[in-house]
DNA sequence: TCGAGGAACGTAAGCGCTTTCCGAAAGCGC
DNA sequence: GCGCTTTCGGAAAGCGCTTACGTTCCTCGA
């Protein structure tokens, strides 16, 4: 067996090289100070022994750490899949490592998760999670994050959030009127809300878009049932469930996202009610899946990966006064899943 | 504006509780050696100074990075996704941070991230990307690896790679053969095989498994078109419409991973094409919206959280003497898109 | 009463790298 | 040939932490 001997120090890659430290490590910063013949000589070596610079040791001695954070509820969740495989595209280009961290929408662990970052000294930190609609929930995030920015760190947020940072602001309150104004529009006025947890903001701004869709023609919230669930397909599921027991005489039902309107279909599905002939249905998001539903999910895009290229492309951006905001915009995709109001039995 | 001092360091608590930082690293690592009420004064003071320990500084003085590698080819695919799932829920239960990269389904993609995360001197790395049937494309990551390994780091794979390293094995050959033998069983003998890259171990693995199959009911693999695509939804797509052009007289479709099988689904849907009255479908893998499809797929499950789960558990393990090895297990799940063998028209 | 033994805490030596500050060598005009 | 500027390369000081090794002081048995 091998020796167990640690990975090659920038030492050994000097002293196989025949020059000094101080030469190799600018040889292979590519800094100047040293000639090219030199230099192409110590990174033929370096290259020649696997050596590869310990991070730690390079953070350490002030150089950056090339590594970005971001905290996500649910990885699995396709929003933040998409969201994530945005910010890693981006940071990979730039050369920047990602570390990711589940918060399960829970402020408690979201705390958690940028304290760990913090403690990474992660040049960048990315919370793409929603925000809460309670301001306390986040003060400690908040206080967090600002120490961590005042110390040279960078932070953006996707979302509504009480963080003071450069934000990407998804489009919710449009995309949530946008979804209703549809549904109203095609003639739908029995409308059943099937939405998250009211604490989030995301779930607030895209209620917040339906109401005002609501008012446009006259009518208010409280003049549809709302039900807040899981921001999940199951919690869609089971609130299809509940609102279609209670108000069997709903014509349109709102998902106030993708993957509970998946969980809303597979409802309608198992129950034999025609979509769209006998109830419309409408999501937020537009998850890739959702064209390849059946019927094809009518739903507002908001656009996803590119909303994570924009967060880690503003977060590495050198710092500005004041915090950059950027809003997405949206797009209501009309597909099969919504029609016009069924005749009267 | 508050002055932009760096973070507070262990010598600032240590100071401001009044003791070494011996002490105050002691105090806050929990270990003997302190009085327990000197310890906790530390740990107040820590506490009320926000103090969060530089991990850099840390590592570099010998204690471990509580960072776990991850390394998947896109974090898009609910498949990886999924498998990350898993691979956070466990780290943050152990208290590891993940970090994730792209490999891209590209070997020179998946020897950089390699490099990026032993340079980063993760304690371990998991492997989740297929490994590749030429092992000359992982000949250089087994090198790494195995480096890596031998300097105390962990590793471990998920699928049959050339890396000598503990492994996670989805049932890929079993699956595979699962999926041939129902729609064998179902009476189809003209099925389409969508296949992808066959560079891809998984992929080979899968289409191994068909020709078992195939072969236990007097077929080969040159009995059937086979069509190579990529191993995604677009893939899926642009191959059914391939093998539907070429081989009007198929009865039924097996795409070598949901992905492409939804992108067939939705080749079929435009078409007209009844599934499963005129069209099997079946794909492998049972990505979370595979239920959720109309029609709902048939597909062979892999346990794909579980996977990930399995995997960091494995690594996270004190090494053994030989290789550990994990068959994961696969079942069919019989959904609605695939049915008898339509009538001859 | 004294010294051995041990608990509690401090001192200081790195971990591997970046970077500042210098000295040496080399090129230049006069 | 002399002193000058340039250029190249080296020595060494940390970065913030862990930990082996000391030191101090207390306890307790004989």
């Amino acid at each position: 067996m091998p020796k167990p001997r640690s990975a090659p120090r920038l030492a050994d890659v000097a002293l196989r090289a025949g020059v000094s430290i101080a030469t190799a490590s600018r040889a292979l910063a590519r800094r100047e100070g040293v000639s090219e013949a030199v230099a192409a000589h110590v990174r033929e070596v370096a290259l020649r022994m696997g050596y590869v610079a310990n991070i730690h040791a390079r953070t350490l001695a002030g150089g950056a750490t090339s590594t970005v954070g971001l905290i996500v509820h649910e990885i699995g969740d396709p929003y933040f899949a998409e969201i994530a495989s945005g910010v890693i595209g981006v940071a990979s280009q730039r050369g920047f490592s990602v570390q990711i961290c589940h918060s399960g929408r829970d402020p408690a662990g979201e705390l958690h998760q940028i304290r760990t970052l913090i403690a990474h000294r992660t040049d960048a930190i990315v919370v793409a999670g929603s925000g809460y609609t309670e301001p306390a929930m986040q003060a400690e995030s908040n206080a967090l994050l600002t120490a961590f920015q005042e110390t040279g760190g960078r932070v953006a947020v996707i979302g509504r959030h009480h963080i003071a940072a450069d934000a990407v602001r998804p489009d919710n309150e449009a995309a949530g009127a946008a979804a209703a104004a549809h549904l109203l529009t095609l003639g739908h006025r029995r409308i059943g809300v099937i939405s998250g947890p009211p604490v989030l903001t995301t779930v607030a701004d895209r209620l917040a878009g339906v109401e005002k869709a609501l008012a446009a023609h006259g009518l208010t919230l409280d003049d549809v049932p709302v039900l807040p669930t899981d921001f999940t397909r199951n919690g869609g599921h089971s609130g299809a469930e509940r609102l279609l027991a209670e108000h069997p005489d709903l014509t349109a039902l709102i998902a106030l996202n993708d993957l509970m309107a998946i969980g809303v279909l597979s409802v309608l599905r198992a129950r034999g009610i025609a979509v769209p002939q006998q109830m419309s249905v409408a999501g937020v998001d537009d998850v890739a899946v959702a064209a390849d539903l059946a019927p094809s999910l009518t739903t507002v895009r908001l656009p996803m990966t590119e909303m994570g290229e924009l967060a880690l492309t503003m977060a590495l951006k050198p710092p500005s006064a004041r915090r950059r905001r950027k809003n997405t915009g949206h797009e209501l995709i009309v597909r099969d899943s919504t029609g016009p109001v069924p005749p009267v039995r």
